[in-house]
DNA sequence: GATCCGTGGTA
DNA sequence: TTACCAAGGAT
């Protein structure tokens, strides 16, 4: 059995999630609303998007907007929410739209963009223009794992399944709504073919669910093993002078949390640093305590930082990086792991409240 | 194709 | 607690 483009469609007439950057029902979506909520859901969840979407459109209601914004304040905006070099590609982006003085309305138009790839450059054709393709994100492939009983692990299967995927708007009415018609499998897939527990009893499609029939849907799509993480050590320091002001500075533009501030610190190596030789990448010769340990993970590894908070009287001409003003921490571009950090010093973890 | 790139929620 | 995973892109 083939799954029907209508009763998925008319199922998403009915439940339809309401989000702050979709359109009225039966009304075309703003190309600037779908294409940051776009970049901002990369590898993003729904509920941690939308207080940053808010902030952003609060602050640059217009591609020109975001365009004529210095850089540091884009990055300062985005921090907190993850993978740094999408608030670089997004400004880089919206300077070149700015330019062109539109966003192209095609697939390929779309994709030689900065920071879009094959996935963003349909969802936004389709869902900004109405094009009829279908983005293929992790929804479409769980439910497409499903829908076809493909059995092979992801990574490999991934073009297979995005084969079948592409098969999934052949009918008319899909093709008529191709806005509606990507939308509703990201629904469908965010609320009824979940990755745990579907709801298959509730699901459009269920009668023309291959995985469903052989009751291994909540098993698809299944995933090779994952490497371990490797585990990193290294020390960090917050220095303040006598106003209270931090001592910060500013990571490479390559690289992790690129373009971002952090304290000063030891490099990140493979064993534990003992207090001692810590201390000899210090900032300043000055007396430094021991405020604990702070574990963060990363995609990719598990960072382990020690933290050392010392205080001066003046901070010295020669150390690289910049000084922040003990008021307008909240302000500069401070990735998580560093806020961490932070939060083990009292003082300044109540200050980034009033302002965060 | 494999690796690198963040963060927060959940079971 | 560990492990998974969420509207992926760039190299």
């Amino acid at each position: 059995m083939i799954p029907s483009d209508s009763a998925l469609l008319h199922w998403y007439d009915r439940h339809r999630r309401d989000l702050p950057w979709r359109a009225r029902p039966g009304r075309q979506a703003t190309p600037y609303h779908v294409w940051l909520s776009e970049i901002m859901l990369q590898q993003t969840t729904v509920a941690t998007v939308k207080a940053y979407y808010a902030r952003f459109l609060e602050k640059y209601p217009t591609v020109d907007a975001l365009a004529q914004a210095p850089r540091d304040d884009v990055l300062a905006l985005w921090a907190g929410l993850g993978y740094y070099t999408r608030a670089r590609n997004l400004h880089a982006c919206a300077r070149l739209l700015a330019d062109q003085g539109a966003f192209p309305q095609t697939v390929d138009g779309l994709r030689a963009l900065p920071g879009i790839g094959d996935y963003t450059a349909r969802a936004i054709a389709a869902i900004a223009f109405g094009v009829p393709v279908i983005p293929v994100d992790g929804n479409v492939e769980r439910i497409a794992s499903r829908i076809f009983a493909i059995e092979e692990p992801l990574p490999q299967s991934r073009r297979q399944i995005a084969q079948r995927a592409a098969t999934l708007n052949d009918g008319a009415q899909a093709r008529a709504r191709a806005s509606d018609f990507a939308q509703a499998l990201f629904d469908l897939g965010a609320t009824i073919c979940t990755p745990r527990n579907p709801a298959c009893g509730l699901c459009p499609w269920r009668e023309a669910c291959a995985a469903h029939a052989r009751g291994i849907a909540a098993s698809l799509p299944r995933r090779a093993r994952k490497q371990p993480k490797p585990e990193r050590f290294g020390a960090c320091f917050i220095l303040r002078d006598a106003s209270g002001a931090v001592w910060l500075r500013r990571r490479p533009e390559t690289g992790l949390l690129a373009g971002m501030a952090e304290f000063p610190g030891t490099a990140w190596r493979e064993t534990p640093w003992r207090p001692a030789d810590a201390m000899r990448d210090a900032p300043m010769p000055v007396r430094f305590r021991e405020l604990g340990i702070i574990t963060h993970v990363f995609t990719h590894l598990t960072l382990r930082l020690t933290v050392f908070e010392g205080r001066t009287d003046r901070f010295a001409p020669d150390m690289a990086g910049f000084a922040c003003p003990a008021d307008n921490l909240a302000g500069q571009s401070l990735p998580t792991v560093m806020r961490k950090c932070l939060d083990l010093s009292q003082d300044s973890a109540t200050l980034l409240e009033t302002t965060r």
